[in-house]
DNA sequence: ATTGATCATGTCATTATTGACATAATACTA
DNA sequence: TAGTATTATGTCAATAATGACATGATCAAT
């Protein structure tokens, strides 16, 4: 419970920000970065299920590779406001990324979104 | 299924942007309009809902009451990220919040959130 | 009507986020 | 072994978002 998340975090840039010794996240903390990173894998699964490059989809959402890259690994200088703007080029509804928002990611593989739907394939 | 929104998104300062003759969003400027409005009128209901006032608010997530009003009205300057914060701070929970981005906002009275659950008190 | 409390709107300097670029690291194929 | 495609990371100038402040507008209650 320790490790799994954090060094992921640590390696994205996170500061795992105010509180006490090291690594100590409060609750609201702790439900932001959730989100983050749940959002961050479904662009990567969302992107990978329609054969996208990262540079093809930075193409379609009129931004950069890296840009793309920094996204899927949950990069600490990107901002909510990218993240669901990029599920919504890629065909995501609003109740999707509800759902994304509300779920963990089971941070490595398994990806939130399609618990029980699957895939789009969008426009 | 004209003006209703469409004023509410002038006066908060949105130019229905891109496309033709005047005031005709894309799909995805739709999505991300509509998630905002959702957003802004549940900060709205929770904040009331713990009898907090604007600026009461305003210290809680140590931001200021003219910060709040802009949420309130669903201003185009005030990003994903504020309402998310926000939202936190006033005790939603990451369920909650992916449902009032998933549920449109009725536009005016009803917020969309606690559909079937009802308000939380939180901390 | 006047006052007092709350909410709305405009502006601005500071900070955060952005796309772009370079370049490194990691696959994948031959 | 390369060689080529793809993804990761660092940096930075440009832009967007922020909190703060001033000032209006609304609404009660007396």
């Amino acid at each position: 419970m320790k490790t799994a998340k954090q060094n992921k975090l640590k390696k994205a840039g996170w500061t795992i920000g105010s509180a006490s010794d090291l690594l100590e996240l409060s609750a609201e903390e702790d439900a932001l970065i959730t989100m983050k990173l749940s959002l961050a894998s479904n662009v990567k699964k969302l992107r990978k299920a329609q054969n996208l490059t990262q540079q093809e989809l930075a193409e379609k959402i009129e931004s950069s590779q890296s840009r793309v890259a920094k996204m899927e690994v949950a990069d600490k200088s990107v901002s909510m406001e990218l993240f669901i703007r990029t599920l919504v080029s890629l065909g995501a509804s609003r109740q999707q990324i509800g759902k994304v928002i509300g779920s963990q990611s089971t941070d490595n593989k398994k990806a939130a979104l399609n618990k029980s739907d699957d895939l789009l394939v969008s426009s």
